[in-house]
RNA sequence: GGACGGGUGGGUGAGUGGUUAAAACCAGCAGACUGUAAAUCUGCCGCUCCUUGCGGGCUACGGAGGUUCGAAUCCUCCCCCGUCCA
């Protein structure tokens, strides 16, 4: 079979070691999937992604359906050989494009209207379209089209978020197994239900009765406060069973990345290393760093000494900073890698310290050191 | 020697009697960023005082005078810069 997840270790808090095996090679999670929203990380190359141990990246169904288009991916041998990225890929279905681009869509129950926002063009995604391009594109992991809602919502606007993505997975499951390859694609189920705990459940609980082979929790991180991803979180892992693999979309700030670990994810993805490193932010063991500061000027430290990435062991803050200052690409590469290196690496002591039985201690230590600042 | 044009806050450069401490952009300083419409966006950016308020005082549009209730804006003279004519 193709697609298996392993449960490595299961940690007394609810953190997992595993193990998913796809046709396009294996990945250790807890995972973090840098994020390619158009085919590509933005700043850096492929080789690089591979050089910094990145298992499986994230792409987009949207913004792939509109430029270069499905078809034209398809034709070209999928989106692994398009891109020339050998590992595994996970699309994400365009639910929240939803969200993002709430000015440009909308949604009724049959499925979302977008106009472009490149060339301003109508376009129309059902959960049975978004199947067919992710069909096309040919991820490994591909998603369910969801409606993402902005948060804080009203319970009523909340049900029929819920309701719609429910009935939306239902009628992707029913696609999927008319006309995909479960050999080759696993198609993931997203649990919705905003900020209320018992929506989260009902939600996962149905969801789980579609018999996905993965889940997701989507629609957090949205500007809510970190307790209530967290809880609900927590609620829908709790429905979730334990021999599949667990996806929060979306986070998240490497401070917060243990405690959803300890809530049982083993999947995780967000653009915050890479916009950020575009932006100049970089994350270092004593919490964000931005290098544009003046105080950096002349600075001969790398930005994290205690990192071993290949930015940090070559170049100073000084050098960075003139780099960010003057506009030069390099800036974003440099950082990006950075970046990219500090997320995965937290994600790969994550994994030894399940191993080791020392997570509580890896996530307050961290913690702590992030609360410290750059000097 | 003459004729035009011009001298504005760190820079470029709007503004041609009052709502102008003076547009806009750049530079500078600080911040934000969570399934990417983001190499983006936001705030501050003359000095000073306090009971921090769409608060008070001071200084400021080449220089000096003047007109006016009021001038970066009008007048006079002077000093610089540019172009052209001798």
């Amino acid at each position: 079979m193709a697609f298996q997840f392993e449960v490595l270790k299961t940690d007394p808090s609810g953190a997992r070691l595993g193990r998913l095996h796809t046709p396009h090679g294996a990945i250790d999670t807890p995972t973090f999937m840098p994020v390619g929203t158009a085919g590509s990380v933005k700043g850096i190359t492929q080789q690089q992604l591979e050089e910094l141990g990145a298992q499986i990246i994230l792409a987009n169904t949207y913004h792939l359906f509109l430029r270069p288009g499905h078809e034209r991916i398809r034709t070209l041998g999928g989106l692994h050989c398009f891109m020339s990225w050998p590992r595994p890929i996970l699309t994400d279905s365009g639910g929240f494009q939803v969200f993002s681009l709430a000015d440009l869509r909308k949604v009724t129950d049959e499925g979302v209207t977008f106009r472009s926002h490149l060339d301003g063009s109508e376009h129309f995604l059902s959960p049975e379209r978004a199947l067919e391009v992710e069909i096309a594109l040919g991820a490994d992991i591909i998603m369910v089209l969801d409606e993402c809602i902005e948060l804080p919502a009203d319970a009523e606007r909340t049900r029929q978020a819920a309701e719609r993505t429910f009935d939306w997975a239902r009628r992707s499951r029913d696609y999927f197994a008319a006309h995909g390859d479960p050999a080759q694609q696993m198609l993931f189920g997203i649990v919705q239900g905003g900020a209320l705990a018992e929506l989260r459940r009902e939600n996962a609980r149905r969801l789980v009765e579609l018999d996905f082979p993965g889940y997701a929790i989507g629609g957090l991180a949205v500007g809510e406060p970190h307790e209530v991803t967290c809880a609900m979180t927590a609620e829908a892992a709790a429905e979730l069973p334990a021999t599949k693999p667990r996806y929060l979309m979306g986070v998240g700030k490497p401070e917060d990345i243990p405690d959803y670990v300890e809530r049982g994810m083993d999947m995780m993805d967000c653009v915050l290393p890479t916009r950020n490193a575009r932006n100049g932010c970089l994350f270092t063991s004593r919490g964000r760093l931005l290098i544009k500061n003046a105080r950096y000027a002349g600075d001969t430290r790398p930005p994290d000494e205690s990192c071993a990435c290949p930015v940090c062991r070559r170049y100073s803050r000084a050098y960075l900073r003139h780099l960010f200052v003057s506009g030069e690409i390099l800036a974003a590469v440099l950082n990006t890698l950075h970046n990219l290196y500090f997320y995965l690496d937290i994600m790969r002591r994550i994994r030894e310290a399940i191993e080791f039985g020392d997570l509580a201690r890896f996530r307050s230590e961290l913690r702590a050191n992030l609360e410290v600042g750059p000097s």
